[in-house]
DNA sequence: CGCCGATCTTTCAAGCCTAAAATGTTTTCA
DNA sequence: TGAAAACATTTTAGGCTTGAAAGATCGGCG
């Protein structure tokens, strides 16, 4: 993993990366491939888990996962919260929460020191309701993965922190490259 | 990987999963937290390509995904064909066409022997400018993923072909369970 | 104090996506 | 041959998602 030559001041990770690359033509094939496999790893599970969840308990999976979030917060969380964590837009949550309010699952709160944000918590009935989903959702997930080892789940946690690293890494570049160049 | 006493006459892998897990009662941790991981790895990559194919193409993800199918199979592919290997829904692939072949990217062709089905295919324009993009894409993902070393990609995609199979055979199983039983 | 940039949320238009029903075509097989 | 099943696509209704713009509030600083 050589370092570049010195000229430009300013962090160039992407561009030294890419520039490497081009180095070598028309490779990148094996970083491609793997992208395409997580890929479909990815969709094939998010898929089965989308089906399930509307089959068994009319849900939609952006719900679960919104109700997934407020379980781990016993008092409640801003709306700004909710979206960095669970990385979608600011607007996609709003929708969200008032449909889900409208079920009687969540419900906003005013927040006590500013008026800006506002908190949502799950209201009792979601707690439950997201009790039971939730237990089933873990069993589905350990069914499919059922074909790995417990070595093979250990060695794909590491390797993986090390991608989200590695990707979180490329990204804040890019953001620090748009900013002040 | 202990098979299940043997009552029920169909298969019944996914119950025998959830089965074995419930007796080990709250775990399932660690599948929950792989899968966890993995979803945000694949969602980081998501954003961060569909936010870099925005600013410097001006197209979507989707959109570019299909143009990336039809440069596969020079001939084109019909419809159904393209909602198989993208995984999306049959409806989604008609309003993808549509809105590719109003820019000129693709085209539609009649099948010749069968007139139910529709090929699709890439247009000179389409094919050139996927070319273009094509290039950049690879140079992107290769650069996310800087941080990974050459083992690193050729055990993940071990790992990753191991957990697909596992996940395809977990969805075939309650496929089959919903039709026979 | 009063402005100004930052922050939190909502709104909006456009596009993506799904499941299910509808339409037209082909294949099967009695 | 001629139903009936299977298949390929489109349509529809509803929901998800984004990016950008607008509205409201906050905090810092002169």
């Amino acid at each position: 993993m050589e370092l570049d030559h010195e000229e430009e001041p300013s962090a160039n990770l992407v561009l030294d990366a890419e520039t490497r690359a081009q180095e070598r033509p028309s490779d990148h094939q094996d970083e491609l491939r793997l992208w395409l496999r997580l890929l479909t790893c990815t969709t094939m599970i998010e898929g089965e888990i989308r089906t399930r969840l509307r089959e068994r308990f009319d849900v939609t999976l952006p719900r679960f996962d919104l109700l997934a979030q407020l379980e781990k917060a016993p008092d409640g969380m801003t709306l700004g919260e909710l979206s960095r964590r669970m990385m979608v837009s600011n607007g996609n949550i709003t929708g969200l929460v008032e449909r889900l309010a409208e079920l009687g699952l969540v419900e906003r709160v005013p927040h006590p020191a500013d008026r800006r944000a506002a908190f949502v918590r799950l209201t009792p009935a979601g707690h439950s309701a997201f009790a039971e989903m939730a237990s089933q959702h873990a069993d589905w997930i350990a069914a499919l993965f059922d074909g790995l080892s417990d070595a093979d789940i250990r060695l794909l946690m590491r390797l993986l922190s090390r991608m989200k690293q590695s990707v979180r890494d490329g990204i804040d570049v890019r953001k620090s490259q748009d900013k002040g160049e």
